[in-house]
DNA sequence: TCTCTTGCTGCAACGAGTCGCAGGTGGGTG
DNA sequence: CACCCACCTGCGACTCGTTGCAGCAAGAGA
């Protein structure tokens, strides 16, 4: 199953890379995630689909679907973890409580204002397409603010 | 000599911890590192001072001084790695090239009026003060644009 | 469908970072 | 200045992620 929106062969194909049963069941575990994952996650998820499959392979396949473009990698919440996610749609960037951990998306179209600014400012063109920005969301303000 | 701007001492005491011979070892080595420096070389620096302080130690020591407020964290480079900085007078950003790996600083007043948008729009109010953006400098776009 | 080449996988070994524990030390109290 | 206890350190063991290598399989070509 997989993919049901992007053709991952022909992807995978013109990137220079194979597609090998380990790698689409990694897509898998991915895809079944559904939002940002933990490499653990994704790990413990493939596995489900093949048990044989090494940590390595997890990591390397992780690594081909990035550069290849079918997903997307984030900083996760203790500082050096990484998280996963199968790219989507439209991009966009993230927005944390660093209290309650929840996430929004913000459009990748409300940075845009900002990284043209920096660009005219500082001669810099941004490409980061997936910042996670940290913040308070509006829930744990107004419990702050309560007290 | 450690730093000569904060008074670390009464910093630390203020946020319940003990001045210990390896915590100083690793503020020195932060302040001789300057700018944005890899847990290694903090490592590295701190047993030039302190032959038997141990790898944990430096770790947590690192802990300890971000959580004071004397030093702030970076992603490195390599997805996974974390770098340190002694705080600075005044706050900021950073812009990587990802072509050249040159950074440049981003005053923490020019993504202001961004920070204020979003909450603005999101509700969320945004608290990171040391953010690296990844982009193209200015030299490195010449160069593509000369092909 | 068969062959051949190249890239991929599993394994084992390694390095970076973390954590529990037992002994040592900072610094508050008298 | 001496005592004491909570906190800190060094150590060892562990986990997570990476890498080199030998055997295996994807997929291009015939
Ligand atoms: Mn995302
Ligand atoms: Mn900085
Ligand atoms: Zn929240
Ligand atoms: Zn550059």
């Amino acid at each position: 199953m997989t993919h049901n929106r992007l053709n991952y062969i022909e992807i995978l194909h013109a990137h220079g890379y194979r597609v090998t049963p380990q790698r689409l069941a990694v897509l898998d575990a991915l895809c079944a995630a559904g939002g940002h994952t933990t490499s653990a996650e994704v790990l413990a998820r493939a596995r489900a689909l093949d048990a044989r499959i090494d940590r390595s392979t997890v990591y390397r396949s992780l690594d081909v679907l990035v550069k290849s473009g079918l997903a997307l990698t984030a900083p996760g919440d203790n500082a050096g973890e990484t998280r996963y996610e199968i790219v989507q749609e439209s991009p966009h960037h993230h927005l944390r409580c660093s209290r309650c951990g929840t996430e929004h998306e913000l459009s990748a179209a409300s940075a845009g204002a900002f990284f043209r600014q920096v660009e005219r400012e500082y001669g810099y063109r941004l490409t980061g397409d997936h910042l996670v920005l940290e913040g308070v969301c509006p829930e744990c303000q107004k419990h702050t603010a309560g007290h």
